[in-house]
Parts: structure tokens; sequence; C-alpha cells
DNA sequence: CCAAAAGTGTTTAGTGTACACCCATGC
DNA sequence: GCATGGGTGTACACTAAACACTTTTGG
């Protein structure tokens, strides 16, 4: 009953949003660092460590962010932990985390020696399953963004429409009819008009908006 | 950089189909483990173990469900690692998987020494955290039973309506229109008449469906 | 005035829900 | 025939998508 030479890692899947160096568009990009041991030496994969004995599951993937690129998240999320017993001779256990960085953040993320941004859709061959992870990371925020207001997290405290509007097409990569996206993202009632516009722009300014800090729950409505 | 001491195991919410003792109505219900050590001795927990070298994660899990019920599932799933750093003296990071068990299974399940079985809504206080992990659990079915179709996993192969409908009333704990339930379950495509009815009954005989075992990927589809 | 994006209105198709009603069986 | 659940039809409210249209700015 030994499970004695199991070690216990957590990784991270760092998302942000910086402009795609072909098309100058709005893309995905995530940090991967160089390993310097073997397994895989040379390979690229997740940043992460292992879990120290006082350490909560989510601080360990939080210092995994600030490590590896010196920035902070506002949304931390727990994706899955995989565990196959032949990723490796020494047998690992990842606990998997994701997490979204603000664009303005991420723009001055410092990029250590053995760290690198990819397109989060053209990520090279991995050490270990870790391809594997990427896929699954990139499928729940596609899948949740549609269904939670999780757009936030990679915009500044304000915005306009079209920035949020902006964030779910980057995701999505599809566009998104601007009418029905405003409709539906005020029929959330999460966003508050800040009551001031952006001015600068070559057309009609937009209005910008914040995200609702403490929206009362249900329970404690009249 | 030592992670000694932090020891890995796999738990299991198991949940089965039976008939309330009180309403007679079905009910969830879910095994629980009386814990014969220290820490929490004398509380009931949920079943599990810890990892071995060898073994799968999802395996540890099928595991455990045959050592305290003595039965198989159709249906596993990971559910979510929870690892405070209070949870014991002796720090555990717990990988919870969660399973559904045929009632027809359940019925001839061995409540071993130390194993009993409780309403899923009733347990009683458990050991460590293992009342957040049930509640967890317990959501996530509620929720994936709404647009998933794993209430098959509660039935017998061949089923009428009317049963799969049991199911998602117990499960969700509310009454459903016979006639929307049947459209929307027809409307999946996943549900295949086998021609015959169910005889016996004082009314009209019900159809009796299987799953479809096979459903074409679209990708294959003409 | 023109271009461009902000923002509004309208039409259409589809979907979930409530509920009236007929059908087939045992008693 | 009657009770009971199986099974069908239908009307209504709500939502998502497509798209025409008006508004407001910079140049």
């Amino acid at each position: 009953m030994k499970e004695q030479g199991i070690e216990l890692a957590v990784s991270t899947v760092i998302f942000a949003l910086r402009p795609h160096p072909r098309s100058g568009e709005t893309a995905l990009w995530l940090p991967l660092v160089r390993r310097i041991r073997e397994p895989h030496v040379g390979r690229w994969a997740l940043p992460g460590g292992p879990l120290q004995c006082d350490e909560e599951l989510s601080a360990s993937a939080r210092h995994t962010l600030e490590r590896t690129t010196g920035l902070t998240s506002n949304y931390l999320e727990q994706l899955y932990s995989f565990g196959a017993p032949d990723r490796s001779p020494q047998r690992v256990v990842s606990i998997v985390y994701w997490a979204l960085v603000r664009a303005d953040e991420a723009a001055r993320a410092i990029d250590g020696e053995n760290v690198e941004w990819f397109l989060a859709d053209e990520v090279p061959e991995l050490a270990f399953d870790h391809n594997t992870i990427v896929t699954y990371a990139l499928n729940r925020l596609r899948g949740k963004i549609t269904y939670s207001p999780i757009a936030r997290f990679f915009l500044s405290p304000e915005f306009t429409l079209a920035e949020l509007r902006a964030v779910h097409e980057a995701v999505l990569r599809k566009k998104i009819d601007p009418a029905n996206f405003r409709r539906q993202a005020l029929a959330t009632k999460t966003l508050v008009p800040t009551g001031t516009v952006l001015t600068g722009t070559s057309h009609r300014p937009p209005a910008l908006y914040r995200f609702q800090v403490n929206p009362t729950p249900e329970r404690l409505r009249p």
C-alpha cells in the first residue's frame, strides 16, 4: 500500500491576448518554459513545479504564474489532474490550473531566459502530455467564455463594448455581430456604464463600461 | 523544494438510485465508509485510498468502487482535486472521481462491515472536507444530467421513457412534463426504439428503447 | 459631405413550456 | 365503461440570428 515515488506537481496554463505577428489581429498566447532537466530536456513545457508542503494548490499555481511571467492574474481555476503511470520514468501526477492575464499586463511581462510566449493554436510539440493539456484548456476557455462573463479578466477595469467583443472574437476566432453582442452583454445586467465615453477615435465615441462589483445575490433581493 | 510528506489519495463519490425509505419514491444514494484510523476515527468518509505506483488515476477510482460496493460502473469521471494544507496533520491531496451505478446492480450491492448507504441529500457530518466534496459532486451531477445523456448509466440497457424520466426527476427532485420530456429525449437522436413494448402494466404498454451504441460522428456523415 | 464605428429597431426561425386531447391497456 | 399512464397536437413566450437603419464623431 506504499505510494512512494509519486511526485505531485502543479502546472498552469496561462492565457493572454496579444496582437498576432502576421495578421495583427488580437490572438491568444501562452508562455512555455524550456526544460533544462531530463526527461525531455530542451522541449517546451507548461510552467509549474512540485507542490510545497504548506501550500494551497491554487497558491502553487499562482506562484508559478508569478515566477515565470512576473504577472498576477485575476482569474485562476483548476482545470484537471493528469497522471498516467507512463508519463515518465519517475511518475508525476500533475494538478493543472488555468489563468487569464490582462492584455495591458501581458504587454509588460518579463520573458525569462527559458520562457517564451507562443500562439495558443500553434504550440510546438511539448514535453510529457502537455499538448493534450493545452488542448483541454483551450476547449475549457472557449466553452466557458460563451456562458460565463470571464472575458472581463482579459480587460482593464473600464472598457468599451467593442473591446469586450474583440476578446470574444479573439478567443473563439470568429466574427460576432456587434448589434446582437451588445444586447446580450447588456442583458446579463453585469455591465455598468461609467457615464463617460472614449474620445480620440475617428468615429462616434463609444461608451465606457465596468463590470458590476457586487451584484446582489438572488436570495437577498426583495 | 522537497514535497515529502504529501500523500496522494483517490476518492470516489458513488451515486445510485434506490427507493426512498419514507416516501418510497426513487432517490439518490451514495455509500460511505466508516474510518477506522485517525484522524477522524469513527466518522463517515468517502471511499478511497492511496494511489498505487503503477495505477491510472481512473483505475484507482474504479478499484475503490469495486472494493467498497462489489459493483462496477459504466460511468466514471474526474470531479476535482482537493488539498488544503490543513486537511489533517499528515497532508493529503485527494483526486476525486464520481461514478454512476445502475439501479438493478445497486440493489445487490454488498454492504461491507464499515460501509453504509446514505441519502445523497442527508449525509451526516463527514471526515475531512468530504461534505464539501459531496455537495460539489451533487451539483455536477445535477448540472450534467440536464445537458448530457448520462441518465442512461442509471438504467438497464432497455427502458421506457417513463423510466428515463423518473431518473431525471429523482436526480433533480422535481416533476417533469412527460410530453415535453419525450419530445426532447427523442430529439437527441440517441434513443432507438426496440420495437417491443413492456406488458404487464395496468394501462397502455409503453415502448422500450435502448441508447444508440455508435452514433455516426458528424465528420463521417455524407 | 464622407467614412466608420456606435447604437437602435425589426423580422424570422427556433426552442422550451404549459396544457388540451386522444390512445391502448387492465380491471 | 372507467381509470391510468402512454403518446400527439398546439398555442404562447422567449431567445438567437440576420440585417436594415439612424447617430455621432474625425477628417
